[in-house]
DNA sequence: CTTGACCTGTGTGTAACCCACAGGTTTTAC
DNA sequence: GTAAAACCTGTGGGTTACACACAGGTCAAG
């Protein structure tokens, strides 16, 4: 099958399956005759294999690690396990960041549901955020 | 100042530094002799804005905008309460979708800790993740 | 004077796609 | 058979907020 009914068919857009084959997650023969890229029921079911770790968290160029080991016979799963327990932390520690400013966020609603917009003046560019509190820990991109 | 000593007085990095002034956040006049950029102390305090501003999950673009209305005397507080009232509710969506993923990734460490290794077969690249249950919500990347 | 620090403009990288474009091929409808 | 729409390819640019690299120029310290 071509690219769009593989991506029909596992659930994806082209755009990904193209993706996917240019990094190498999926290898496609070609039709001799117009360089079509051509994939098999294997490739539908790599996909799906693909899909079920994007889930867990996996990244594209990890994948393609998981899928380079199995295809050369060696067992992934020592791989995976490290993976995953590598990347769960990281993945605690974003919701973290990311409650704390949610939380900064709804204060700042909260305390400015109370002041007036004001104007700019010589001093003041905007006093809702000149008047959230500056604590000096690091903030972090979201 | 230069580049260096307003980067060590707002706490950033010398490229934050830089990078602000590329996108249009910072404004520096120019040495005549060599071009070198020098910000005065009201670059320092708007850094500090940028600062605050970044700490309550404003983009740089968005802070951009912030600053240009403000610049041209225009209130910004009616755009900077709409857009933390739109973002908002986007990170408490982002923080559902990473705590849905550290679900699962903690859900398929504990059911795999009893599951051997296995080698890659004809029909099984990884079992860990084949074993993985695969529902049809479409996963969020990170 | 020499060396190290700093400055500039410019370009690349990060992650996972998405989109655009030019040009070729296939499919569909008449 | 023809025309239009759909699809394919390779290639390049975009998204976000920086960080880094490089070549070449300038400044500061010894």
């Amino acid at each position: 099958m071509k690219v769009s009914e593989l991506a029909k068919r596992g659930g994806v857009t082209a755009e990904t399956v193209r993706h996917y084959t240019r990094e190498g997650l999926l290898s496609p023969r070609r039709h001799p005759d117009n360089g079509y890229q051509l994939f098999s029921s294997t490739d539908l079911e790599r996909l799906h294999f693909i899909q079920r770790a994007r889930k867990l968290g996996f990244s594209v160029a990890e994948i393609h690690d998981i899928l380079l080991h199995a295809d050369q016979g060696d067992s992934p799963c020592p791989l995976v396990r490290d993976l995953l327990a590598t990347r769960l932390p990281q993945i605690r520690a974003r919701i973290a960041e990311l409650e704390a400013l949610a939380q900064r966020m709804e204060q700042a609603l909260e305390s400015w549901q109370h002041m007036p917009d004001g104007t700019p003046d010589g001093h003041s560019l905007c006093r809702l955020i000149e008047s959230f509190p500056d604590e000096s820990s690091p903030q972090e991109a979201l």
